[in-house]
DNA sequence: AATAAATTTAATGTATACAAAGTACATGGC
DNA sequence: GCCATGTACTTTGTATACATTAAATTTATT
């Protein structure tokens, strides 16, 4: 019994951060699209609360850089520019290399076996050639090393950072034809973290994003 | 007349916003003290509106990581431990170096003029031993080399990381035993990107922020 | 029929009201 | 004298009401 109330304290969030959440993954899946106004009312009632929730959240998505205020007319889902995305991917490209700088130096024997599986699963996620199924390994590959940076703000704000192109990466993963690139770009990083070789692990991931830029900037050209 | 209009158009700023940029120069001035209970009716009389606009600036202080929510006890000012000190200084290394390595690169002559003009205007803030003087003119020639990158969100991070550490690096500046290495810093960094030379850049700043860490660890300890 | 002005509508910005939860203090029992 | 319980008060969380401004539509005039 004192174990459920404890589940339900831990449980409790704000209807401000479920509404954020809520909007974020709306945003980032791309349900709402880039330039959609977010009315108040409109989610309110859509969402089954009142206004003051809505506006926190929509608070918090601005400075996160999500939506986009305009004065007295109200927030809209953020377009991505193309060169919005090369200034977002340049900042990841150096704190992704970093992040791998990191791991080599302070990942522990346990979170590379981690890795190894992650590797692993991963391989095994292409062949099921699912996006959702490859999406979902490929992020958990990355979350091991970010983890082992052990450093909180890095991990916020790589985070953050792959959150803006998150909608676009999904495509990414959906391409055939770059699954044995992935494959290959994976082994690589993980190879070198093995090896705390910390330039090879910097060049492995800098290739490794080089290569969603590109992809993603086709996806922005094929879009206009 | 129709200036006027135009003119209090760009002035116009949502109450939010005004909160928002009060308390945050209350926080990083050290009017707001670490620790202190930011509490809605209170700001709310203390500044003349309504809890909403209070709520809403505190939304974005809590995501820029200012302030630190405690369900249903409100917000405060954060506690900068060791370890947050250590993990934003760390990034900001990282970032600040890739700033410099980028300025190196795309910094034009225009801006390279106002970098040497305000590498002398800050030799000469130094010899007036005014920390507030001081203060603004190492912001002032760090905002040209951020500038100079020409990648938004690049800028915006490294701001925001400035930010975190802004409280105690204003206690740095006073600390005339650090001018003259302040000076030769400045020099050093001025000197690396005049040649574009990106390494030395990245190796210069890199030391400048590793001596403000040890200046900061230093007041941390002093503290407790 | 086209354009401009006026009116209506709808949205945001702000303030206030109400509900729920947590804290502190006082009172009573042991 | 100390601890437990209850009550009052403070504060946040949420909803709603009011004010202001921008957009849309309609009407009138040329």
């Amino acid at each position: 019994m004192k174990d459920m109330l404890q589940e339900n304290m831990d449980e409790y969030l704000p209807l401000r951060d479920v509404v954020f959440k809520t909007l974020r993954q709306g945003i980032l899946t791309g349900e709402l699209k880039p330039g959609e106004r977010l009315m108040e009312i409109h989610l309110a009632n859509r969402l089954g609360v009142s206004r003051t929730p809505i506006r926190e959240a929509i608070r918090k998505l601005e400075l996160e850089g999500l939506v986009i205020m305009i004065p007295r007319r109200g927030a809209e889902v953020a377009q991505i520019t193309e060169k919005n995305l090369q200034d977002v991917l340049e900042v990841r490209r150096e704190l992704d290399a970093f992040a791998a700088k990191l791991a080599c130096q302070r990942m522990n024997e346990e979170q590379m076996n981690q890795l190894k599986e992650a590797a692993e699963a991963f391989e095994k996620a292409i062949e099921t050639k699912d996006a959702t199924v490859i999406a979902k390994a490929d992020v958990a590959f990355h979350d091991i090393i970010l983890k082992s940076t052990e450093n909180d703000r890095l991990i916020q704000l790589v985070n953050n950072l792959a959150e803006q192109v998150y909608r676009y990466r999904f495509e990414y993963v959906k391409d055939k034809t770059s699954h044995n690139r992935l494959i290959e770009e994976h082994r690589n990083i993980y190879e070198s973290i093995v090896n705390r070789d910390e330039a090879a692990a910097a060049m492995a991931v800098g290739a490794h994003v080089d290569n969603q830029e590109k992809s993603i900037r086709e996806q922005l050209r094929a879009m206009k």
